[in-house]
DNA sequence: CATGAATGAGCCTTCATTCAT
DNA sequence: AATGAATGAAGGCTCATTCAT
């Protein structure tokens, strides 16, 4: 909703020279400043940057910006929540892709603790906003539920509510996986290893006891 | 009770024991902007206001600020600091106190709970704060490490290293307590009171397991 | 005359020649802003003014100052590197303008003069800024580098070098001038015009000499 | 008058320890003050300290400063007389020294260059708070005034005047050593031995001319 | 659709200076 | 005589945001 991710690319005006990515469609346009955001504050964070780069990294002015969004908080949102559902892709994938309970805890370990380590920038700034920003918390968490439905949709149509179990589990993976992302266990001496291996188990258990695939 | 420099000129007759002395010793000066910081930052946050008006909250005027802190950043980090030895004088004191690990348990959550419910909006500037920059990143990592020497002095002289179960303790700990203060569980509609439960039963076995007061 | 942003705001019909146009390119802008911080420092000095007055002088706000030079000092070392151009326009063209040494010396000598008294402000603020500021250092020396390079091209080709003799003269000329606008020689009971004759029998003597012109 | 520099030592309260320049006569604190101020001053000019600094560097604490000077300027203006002073006793003493006027010429120019090299820093600052400051100004022509009448002083009884020439030397003088100590002639690529050789046999002229002592 | 020059509010910081002791 | 904590005015600079084209 918040994020068009679809690629689209034809229907320019078919001029061929001109390299900057001028005249494009507004969702192309909008596109281009969401992920060129990304990239930026996760290079910098939130207050490391401003309104007149982010257009600039994208190849527009400032005030195009302005066109696609209302402000620097909005576009922010925009990048995390892009962030969220193409990690929610990586996990619905790998539970498609089917296996053990085992295996497939791991696989999805794996790939959400890759995606915080590459994005870990983005993610710092996020947990820093949503600390200081009633607005982007509000957003948060409305992400967060998004979650626990996805997560929900996962399971066999009758199958009991497990909703809190589910938000644990979300807590403890999303908090260590940022832990391990920022080097925070390391620093404490916690080694890493352990801590990963009980998060594909706790995983693991959680799939096993309300398995949340209808047939492997 | 906001500025009180002014009314208070003619009654220089050489009382000893006056109201708020304003010419006072550096280190009250101090300790009085620290304490005022930390209220303004528990209230409106770490970038919801400036060095101007934390100096005029705590009844200085603007350079005073700059006498005893450098910048912003670092009052912000003495006002945690602060409520962490608080904290911790509250976890000492109860240990102290004595009773079954089960009533010690309950009585540190509580406590911990309590702390951070009071002082959420500190705690989320905190966090802010610490996924934005580099340096208080670093003095809140120091600051974890010293809990961890707390925590393992608490303990009998030859016991057995358990850092890795205290990390893990103190990390889920303040993780929940900040999840719970904050309403996080809340509006992910888990019940704060089996929480709680949890947390108070984990407490509990890590103190009945290593033990961290030599006599009951 | 001092910001015409109000009170211009309905007449937006198609005119095509307005007057001073607030909307302009970025290199009017500039010019505006250094030839108003120009007469600005000559009124009051170097430090007699900030760089927000300057933009409101200018007619901008404060932060269009900083979008085309990036401190106070480089706004000041653009306004002289302006002066010692035009100062050197005029040089060059009463050498053009040919006629006995003595005519040109003379010519020079009171054109020079006349620079210095309308803009002694500006070059108080110069030495002033030399004194205490290393960029501003090199950056004066600069000029009077390019100064002897111009005197040097005002020579016939194969002329032999004289850019010792050149820089005395340009030094004395200098120094003698801001002497005389600034009232010093005044205040010392020395004569004004004895000491400008001198001048002017020093600079024909060095046109003679060297002739800084191929033809008379 | 602006200037003690007649040495003090004894009159302090007789105690033995206490490391700090603490109560001594008003004198001895004043000029303490100054001599440290002209070194700081001299180090990291007029603008590159404050009046706290001055203070401290002299031992004393900031109101202090304010007992024995009305405002920064004014210590600053006493260090620069205290400066022109002693400049001059030393000139005084080479005049006394007596010899042909080659050799006084020589030992003169060199003392004043030793003085100027040695204290660029703070004639730097001086040529800087001259341009601002119209106080400043003032001081510094009563001052030149001052050295006009020594330097005719040194001259017998009923001699002509020849306060012209006396100015033109100081003048040029000055600036010459200024520029050679600062390293602006260097950097014009002139020399700097011919320079000198050249400011020795101007004031060997000057003495021989008009002889500014009635008997060798 | 895109532009880019322009903005004004306001933050962080410094400094010359004072006052109660 | 000396202190040192305290000051308030102001200056340099930034940033999210807008407007006329």
């Amino acid at each position: 909703m918040e994020t068009p991710s679809k690629a689209r690319r034809g229907g320019a005006t078919g001029r061929l020279r001109d390299a900057r990515p001028r005249r494009g469609t507004a969702d192309l346009t909008r596109e281009r400043l969401v992920t060129a955001a990304a990239v930026e504050f996760n290079r910098v964070g939130y207050h490391g940057t401003d309104s007149n780069r982010l257009a600039r990294a994208a190849g527009y002015a400032p005030a195009t910006f302005y066109k696609h969004f209302p402000d620097k908080r909005s576009i922010f949102l925009a990048a995390y929540g892009a962030w969220v559902t193409a990690e929610w892709s990586d996990v619905e994938r790998l539970v498609r892709a089917g296996g053990s309970a085992t295996a497939v805890a791991a696989r999805i370990v794996d790939a959400v603790l890759a995606m915080h380590r590459r994005w870990r920038g983005l993610r710092a700034s996020l947990r820093g906003l949503v600390a200081a920003d009633a607005e982007a918390r509000a957003f948060y968490r409305r992400q967060r539920r998004l979650q626990l439905q996805r997560l929900a949709a996962l399971r066999p149509a009758g199958a009991a509510d497990r909703s809190v179990d589910d938000a644990l589990l979300l807590f403890t993976l999303e908090r260590v996986c940022d832990a391990i992302a920022d080097g925070e266990l390391r620093d404490l001496g916690v080694a890493v290893g352990p801590a990963l291996e009980q998060l594909r188990s706790l995983l693991a258990a959680h799939i096993t006891r309300g398995g949340f695939r209808p047939s492997a």
